[in-house]
DNA sequence: ACGGGCATGTAAGCGGTTACATGATTCG
DNA sequence: CGAATCATGTAACCGCTTACATGCCCGT
């Protein structure tokens, strides 16, 4: 799962710098983890790479970067020729298959505490996606591929919610 | 996301080799990804830590390992106090934030084709799910864990079905 | 006898995290 | 003036992937 196009398919929207796209990572969890210092890290390779290249420079040595036409081609390529990784890598899925090692007060803690956060998550993305879907910018095609991915969130963490409660009820019977 | 306890949750069902908990991560897909040279050198380094040990020789260099009474006490203790990871890593869902730069058949072609994998996998799950439930031996606690696990698999690529199907409908209006 | 699957490894390299490090600016 | 936040980086280390390497056993 590829940081690089990620910061590229970013910088494709609008210049920023690698504190804002820092930010926006955090913003959509959905998306994937990721630390400032490998963003400041890629985003200096890609202007190595002449596919960003520094745009305009703000107080405090904030760098706001912009995509190059390479760097636009190159974006493009990944998403129409790289192959999709479809490896699911969920913690919490992962760790379902050892409930059994747990004490049985334990695996309730555990799928009590599993639902709640999946619900609060799925809340969030829902009332993101409401702000979305009120604003007024909606047909935008930026605004809706963003609309569609938070709608993944939604229904993900939903699901998700929905199985830690499915577990509750199959490991006390 | 843990390989090492998650090779010492399954030789605390049983004893096995390397051989066999690759076997197992690829039919389970929603686990996480593992390649084989990962398992091996982690064994090494498990065996090395007293938390498993060889149990028995088979033929061609097959070593099938037990888990140690440390290495129980080990998994057990990741489950009851290490923190969760609860970062989704989708690259589909990834993906989905930068379809404004495919050309609109392309977005058509990537959210048919990702729902076609989805379905499929959802099913796949599901029979998965059915075949357990069939099972004389469904009410052994192992067993049911891994019930749940399977649940999660088919209730998750559900959702992601349903997503690219949603998707599809919201980019050719 | 030979092909396919069983079975385990090594080595190079990369992507990623964590800890460390530094300093500027803004706001109250 | 001090605290919080903005802002970017370096270094060490580890987990993981990919490519390479080797050989045995079983069924036909």
């Amino acid at each position: 799962m590829s940081l690089r196009y990620g910061l590229l398919g970013f910088l494709a929207e609008r210049p920023a710098s690698g504190y804002d796209i820092t930010r926006r990572f955090e913003a959509m969890s959905v998306l994937r983890p990721v630390s400032h210092p490998q963003i400041y890290t890629e985003l200096n390779k890609l202007a190595k790479d002449k596919l960003i290249e520094v745009n305009e420079m703000g107080p405090r040595g904030r760098k706001v970067y912009k995509i190059t036409p390479h760097g636009l081609e190159a974006v493009k390529n990944w998403l129409k020729s790289e192959p999709i990784d479809h490896a699911l890598r969920i913690e919490s899925v992962y760790r379902s298959a050892f409930l059994w090692l747990m004490e049985p007060q334990d695996q309730q803690k555990y799928l009590e505490s599993e639902q709640a956060f999946f619900t609060a998550q799925a809340q969030l993305y829902r009332d993101h996606a409401a702000t979305k879907d009120k604003h007024s910018q909606k047909h935008d095609p930026v605004t809706k591929s963003l609309r569609i991915t938070v709608e993944a969130g939604a229904r993900v963490y939903t699901a998700l919610a929905e199985w830690a409660l499915w577990a509750r009820n199959q490991t006390n019977k």
